[in-house]
DNA sequence: AGGGTTTTCGCCTCCGGGGCATAAACTAGA
DNA sequence: TCTAGTTTATGCCCCGGAGGCGAAAACCCT
């Protein structure tokens, strides 16, 4: 067939930038000219030829919203979209986690949502939203995903506070302690910290020993090989 | 900015279609024409304006290699690709399974072909197969994945053969029915079936109560919520 | 010094996956 | 018909990880 047949589009990333402060929340950008005028959307624009996709998302996150200090980046999946009244677009959205602490100095017209209470979002990116939260919930709890959401060093109690803005429920900072050490993933730096206002015991000081994604939970069941490597 | 700055690209997709006979086996198309003329390469095609990628992807299964019985499709990820000599390609992946028993009948140039003895593949394929089978090997064990690779009907045996292909480790009935069973993923039918040649004791006969994927391990480690819905 | 607060450690329990031995069901052959 | 061989099914035990709980530790304030 004749590649002459086929239309061309106009390829686009966004992503969904979530951090952890009180809350949960993610980061938006308020239209400022047509389409969807003064609705607020993904921070994202177009990608050049040449460009790898990854390459064009960190380049408009780092013009567009400041954000250089992405903990992790990571695709979540494209769809053609015709919500561009001239232009064909190819919409390949993206999860971004920025650490704690780390805090972009925001262009105007961007502002950090609370994913519980998301204004009115254009393009149908408030699905990509939901589908953001939800693979992070499920790669929290067998990964160590929080590197990219906590600070670089935090008391148990601290990282407890990331997951359970997360997940959305208690989560015991013993256990969680526990179970991230025996899979190698979490170390004492040695420092401790004051507890707070009202006294209480030090807390010691932890960090993560990879800052990249390992999988740490089997995902092997049925009988995983002997000698695991 | 203006849109006029950008040039367009074309959307393409292409499929990693793995089924599994004695081994898992993927489909390969080999190239006629340029570009990579006479090497193989996964099937795929052009994505038309206001068509889904889905849709498309689907179309393309079915025109280019009669592929219609699909038991599950999943968007694997996105890369902007400078192979066409002309175009600008947008090339989005997917992975497909098809269930043992549904033959399609094949064009001429399209072969199955063990994923552990590929020939050579053009356009960096042979990365997306590794991570199609990948990606395959994680959800087997988190979720009920094999009901699109196993016939509609088969004897935990038989059951066990699909995940120890796809696997590479060897694989106990006794305990994949349990754990299946456990989930409400697996149901006897009530039918039975002659062992082999040499008698044996007859199998009862399984089936998957759901055609849909279905997420039945936890994820939700760190103290899930009492009452889990 | 004492009460309040927070973290940490140790122990216990619970539950799911895996292994194993035995029983069950069938075939082929003598 | 009886026996040997083969395959599947069932019941039981073991083990390891996650979670719960209480006691101890470490610190603040009064």
């Amino acid at each position: 067939m004749s590649t002459a047949a086929y239309r061309l589009a106009a390829p686009v990333v966004n992503a969904v930038v979530l951090r952890v402060t009180d809350r949960l929340e993610t980061l938006l950008w308020r239209r400022s000219r047509p389409p969807a005028e003064d609705c607020w959307s993904l921070p994202g624009g177009f990608v050049r030829q040449g460009e790898s996709l990854e390459g064009a998302m960190r380049r408009h996150l780092a013009a567009k919203v400041g954000v250089t200090d992405v903990g992790h980046l990571e695709q979540l999946d494209s769809r053609s979209a015709d919500t561009h009244p001239e232009l064909w677009l190819l919409d390949v959205s993206y999860l971004a986690l920025i650490p704690r602490g780390a805090e972009p100095d925001l262009p105007p017209d961007t502002e950090w949502h609370p994913v519980e209470a998301l204004p009115t979002v254009a393009f149908g990116h408030a699905g990509a939203i939901g589908r953001a939260h939800e693979r992070l919930r499920g790669k929290l709890s067998y990964s160590n995903a929080a590197f990219a959401l906590a600070p670089p060093r935090f008391t148990l109690r601290e990282l407890a506070d990331v997951y359970e803005a997360v997940l959305g429920y208690a989560v015991s900072p013993t256990n969680l302690g526990r179970v991230l050490g025996r899979d190698g993933l979490l170390a004492p730096t040695g420092g401790h910290r004051r507890a707070g206002s009202a006294g209480g015991r030090p807390a010691a000081e932890f960090a993560f020993t990879r800052r990249e994604l390992v999988v740490s939970r089997p995902l092997a069941a049925f009988k995983p090989p002997e000698g695991a490597a």
